[in-house]
RNA sequence: GGCUAAGUGGCAGAGUGGUAAUGCAGCGGCCUGCAAAGCCGUCAACGCCGGUUCGAUUCCGACCUUAGCCUCCA
């Protein structure tokens, strides 16, 4: 079994193979966690967790980590604007962060390493890059020479004239060159802040990642893969490059790969525009199963366009799933017959692919037990778990007895033949959005 | 302005050098008290202009359009 990945790095498809066979290092940027996770953040924790799942197949050990980053100025506005600490802030938001992604069922990282929690490296991650004579002091604060480091830019394909053309940037007085970017800064008494060689401070953005990775994977290792979201890619991703490289002398990592973004309207969600979907409203309206099959209708590195017709579309197929799941649940829930499954994914995470394949499996499965178990094995390996409460948040606020009573008492008229009243309790049924469907021997019924 | 990605039926979305999956919606039918679900059948598409080729939707080039990045961003 072969994966097949699209390396941002040489903008192509390659075979992925690890630096060591016995251990894949796999890192993804995870969240500031300064607001409620959007639907943004679930797509860029679901791919990897795809990844995850197939390397986990094919390798005996995979690490994943998946950082949080608790240090930001954008922490420490939230703070201000909800009168906490910014450790409070961070602390509410990371438990929001992994509540909402366990609800989505995805898979826990191996390492979730938190920035606060690794100054050390930090600190000496940027000896080592000043040991190698890539920095300047400039204002105490630690600048990155984007100069000393021929390669910048080559990650994104931009050049320094290709920038100052954007002229929109501001560029801080203290830097040589507008690209260049802080490794470490000045915090005052009110920051948050750690004792360094540079005075009291915090760690610039991109530092914490490239620090981190090389804590957990040992600082001359090269790591296997690198994920974000595309927007990450230039500065953050660049800047990592530029930073462990120069940290080490060595590559910094073989692989990488980027998500798309999530438009809503076909608009990137932003707080200006007010189309910002969060996880903790969207779980209110539909099932969390739903949000993550929505998520994998379209291939990773193409934009995800979220509307009406996209949840529609969802809920109707992930309840034709859920049927056929527990209609089958007897089949045992092991993973071995999901090869079928795991050829489509092997091929850049073709998750649209993979939902068709379910889709038509489904369907077979319905008349044999191989299909069957196909069928279970693979939303078993996807992680569709239906069994948990896959249910819209509201649905508990439903009054269950009531419904029942209202079923009873439709099902007494339907026996007499007084369709009309029938007819006038499904429509009650209605108005209070509850759907019923009439089986051969029973009535059940939904959440609309 | 520069860079990147993409443009496939009503919508969503795969895929391919020899005219193209699948899902939703639509239409027709079976089933049903009626619905719903299910099942069967069915209509319908490769942005535009050139080039390469026996042949292109697929490769190359120009153009148009859309989105993203160039500033915090997943």
């Amino acid at each position: 079994m072969k994966i097949k990945i699209f390396n941002t790095l040489t903008k192509k498809k390659e075979i992925f193979q690890p630096a060591n066979e016995d251990c894949v290092n796999m890192y993804v940027c995870g969240p500031t966690v300064y607001s409620n996770p959007h639907i943004g953040n679930a797509r860029a924790a679901l791919i990897p967790d795809i990844l995850f799942r197939l390397l986990k197949k094919r390798y005996r050990k995979v690490n994943y980590i998946r950082n949080i980053t608790d240090v930001d100025d954008k922490i420490m506005d939230a703070a201000k604007s909800e009168k906490k600490t910014v450790f409070e802030i961070s602390k509410k938001y990371t438990k929001i962060y992994q509540q909402n992604m366990s609800v989505l069922g995805l898979l826990e990282p191996t390492f979730q390493p938190k920035v606060t929690d690794n100054i050390p490296i930090i600190i000496e991650t940027i000896n080592k890059i000043i040991d190698g004579g890539f920095t300047y002091i400039a204002d105490n604060h630690v600048l990155f020479d984007t100069e000393k480091f021929p390669d910048y830019g080559k990650f994104s394909n931009r050049t320094l004239d290709e920038m100052i053309d954007g002229v929109r940037i501001e560029i801080a007085s203290y830097k040589k060159s507008p690209r260049d970017f802080v490794l470490w800064k000045p915090s005052d008494k009110e920051q948050p802040g750690w004792d360094s060689p540079w005075g009291y401070g915090r760690p610039g953005w991109h530092i914490e990642c490239t620090s981190m990775v090389k804590k957990i994977i040992g600082m001359d290792n090269i790591l296997d893969i690198h994920g974000g979201g595309n927007d990450l890619i230039f500065p953050h991703h660049e800047n990592e490059i530029a930073q462990g490289f120069c940290a080490t002398n060595t590559k910094y990592c073989n692989y990488w790969f980027h998500n798309g973004i999530v438009l809503v309207n076909k608009k990137k969600m932003s707080k200006s525009l007010g189309n910002v979907i969060l996880i903790n409203d969207l779980i209110k309206k539909i099932s969390p199963m739903t949000i993550r099959l929505a998520l994998m209708s379209a291939h990773y590195r193409q934009p995800l366009n979220w509307s009406a017709s996209t949840i529609d579309e969802s809920i109707n197929l992930i309840k034709k799933f859920e049927k056929i799941f527990n209609d089958n649940s007897s089949i045992n829930n092991s993973e071995d017959e999901c090869d079928e499954l795991v050829d489509i994914l092997s091929d850049d995470l073709n998750t649209p692919e993979a939902m068709t394949y379910l889709s038509s499996v489904s369907k077979k499965a319905k008349a044999n037990r191989h299909d069957k178990k196909a069928f279970i094995s693979s939303c078993n390996f996807l992680g569709f778990d239906f069994k948990n409460d896959n249910k819209p948040v509201k649905e508990t606020l439903i009054d269950e007895v009531v419904i029942k009573e209202l079923i009873n008492e439709r099902n007494l008229a339907r026996k007499n033949k007084d369709f009309d009243k029938a007819d006038k309790i499904r429509q009650k049924l209605n108005q209070m959005d509850i759907e019923i469907e009439d089986l051969a021997d029973r009535t059940v019924w939904k959440i609309k």
